[in-house]
DNA sequence: TAGGCCCTGGACAACGTTGTCAAGAGGATG
DNA sequence: CATCCTCTTGACAACGTTGTCCAGGGCCTA
């Protein structure tokens, strides 16, 4: 490295510090952090001069620095599955604007449901010391965590609960949701209800497809073979377990879809059949009141600003044993859930 | 402070740091921090002490000392209008995935269409020395970003072009995508065609409203007054503007609606309406394809892909003047566009 | 066996900021 | 006029890491 360069102020890639914001008001170096600050004890006059060096030279304090000095970076992270999930935007934004009110950035990281990408994220965030983290699982163990929860990283699991660590969690009532939603088919006379939801290995679409066992329970229905349908929600697999379930000689009346895409596809195929079918869908949809879609709705900003709000809690201080809040689910009829069987 | 506590290794809130590390592993300060990134010239041996001492410890670097040692971040901000729009979430997460693929991580922050917003969140992920920025703007003078430009900060502006300053810039093709929806909607029949578009103020909307003149032009047709209504994309606004044209004794028979929010209250609209009227709308929305709408879509995944490698280019190197990328965009009938006139 | 080289490991400074502390100026008070 | 106090200002260390440079040990060669 060219050391005569090294204090250069115009030198490309080298900005200038407060010494050399110092050197050209003429003043300490640490008079001009005080400005920078807005501390108190400094003259109008010197912070003048101070300001002026400061815009002469297109200073801009270095966070970096900072943050090491001071040990808060003033920004959160945030790991979901997938940020072009219309669930997860609104649950994002939520956040962040939780976060700006405190005077925090928001860092996003999408873990496309793959655990070790989760892991990879979370530690990358907690390496850069974010203060706080808020992470919707993909995985199902989590005590890599420990070393940075007891370091004071403070975290807020969402959506999905933690395994096999005691932190604070915000969670929609998934279990209430989809049984409500069933017993609302079942209210419209139907008996042969399928069962399309996600992965067994997450969390919500278990906890979905227990409503769904419940509700069939209270109404003494007996669940049959090949009416539920767990996997990926790739369409294709949907579109498959859709066709088959109502096919056949003793095709289902309805469908209960555990998420949005699920929703979304199981629409596309209820379209195409000429027998009506009717669908409940789990997590509301743009537009699906127009197309009278009936749907369990959760309140993605609410789910995200609640866990955001329980994050600045604790980064103010709150002790508390870890809590496990859990949001309830609405019931929207738009028609496609008050269909009576075909 | 509690001073004889500062380099105690269990205190709460504190850290081991490689000092603490290297202690305990009985090594020097530098071994660890080879052995931490992998550098060569460490025995196994001594490697294997260390990798314990680590895993004992709950060892994580501090990225911010790093960062503040080596000056780069390995992250970059992302500034946009709102993350709950679906336009944006794809684009974000597209940005998301080239960064990842650079290792870096992705800071994003919503201006809320707000000019002095944008100028904060910009400012403050500058102040985090990220190494590049993309900014989808809300205000139209940009000269606040010339010292960070000059300091080395990359930066790419998406969607809108920048003010008063030379940076590359991409941009999706309003005016042409305009331009060819109206002249769809005259090919099948219609002269009385209504526009309802964002705020003036926000380069988009004028460019489609200038397609919007151009195709009209093209045809012969004069534009009456009252045909054109631009203003916030509220609900309430929209449904008022679109009322107003499809009332009254000389009506429109179409509309061509400037972004996803009006399409969706435009669609709301006139299924309300007995009279069928027709539609062409910008950007795509989901489910749009059952419902019929016709639309000019926007890859914003590929919008995002494309400024975020820009960026990485010139993270890497590249010195060639600013460029100004156009990407085209593509009509998708669907029915509501073919409609004619009633 | 001396001389040279390579390999491993550590001491030290530097990155740009903020907290601590002390010095000096100037005014008020005895 | 001496003393004390307040107010402004700056020198200095520290935050935790990495780059530079040097030392010491082992090995090879002449």
């Amino acid at each position: 490295m060219d050391r005569t360069a090294r204090h250069s102020e115009t030198r490309y890639g080298n900005r200038p510090t407060m010494k050399d914001v110092a050197a050209r008001a003429g003043v300490g170096l640490k008079t001009v952090s005080r400005v920078v600050n807005s501390e108190p004890g400094v003259t109008p006059d010197t912070e003048r001069r101070v300001q002026e060096a400061i815009d002469a030279l297109g200073f801009r304090r270095n966070d970096s620095a900072r943050v090491l000095r001071k040990g808060r970076t003033a920004s959160i992270g945030l790991v979901l599955e997938d940020l072009a999930d219309p669930f997860y935007g609104p649950l994002s934004r939520a956040v962040e604007e939780v976060a700006r009110a405190h005077g925090a950035l928001l860092i996003n990281g999408s873990s496309a449901e793959d655990p070790e990408r989760e892991q990879e994220l979370v530690l990358a965030l907690c390496a850069r010391r974010v203060d706080g983290l808020i992470v919707i699982p993909a995985g199902d163990d989590h005590r890599y965590l420990e070393p940075e929860i007891k370091a004071g990283i403070a975290t807020v699991f969402v959506d999905r609960p933690a395994g096999h660590v005691d932190v604070d969690m915000v969670l929609s009532d998934s279990f209430g949701g989809a049984r409500e939603g069933v017993a609302h088919l079942i209210a419209h006379g139907h008996r042969r209800i399928g069962f399309i939801g996600d992965q067994p290995r997450i969390h919500t679409a278990t906890e979905r497809l227990r409503g769904y066992h419940a509700a069939m329970r209270d109404a003494g229905i007996t669940v049959e073979d090949g009416w539920v349908s767990l996997g990926s929600t790739e369409p294709e697999r949907v579109r498959a377990a859709a066709e088959e379930m109502l096919g056949g000689p003793e095709p289902v009346t309805a469908l209960f879809a555990g998420n949005n895409r699920v929703t979304v596809t199981a629409v596309r195929v209820i379209a195409e059949r000429e027998r009506p079918v009717a669908l409940v869908g789990f997590d509301d949809i743009e537009l699906a009141d127009l197309l009278g879609i009936t749907v369990i709705s959760q309140d993605a900003a609410a789910v995200g600003r609640t866990a955001a709000e329980h994050l600045f809690r604790r980064l103010d201080g709150a002790e508390h044993a870890p809590a496990r809040v859990e949001l309830p689910t609405t019931l929207i009829p738009r028609g496609s859930g008050e269909l009576p069987p075909a």
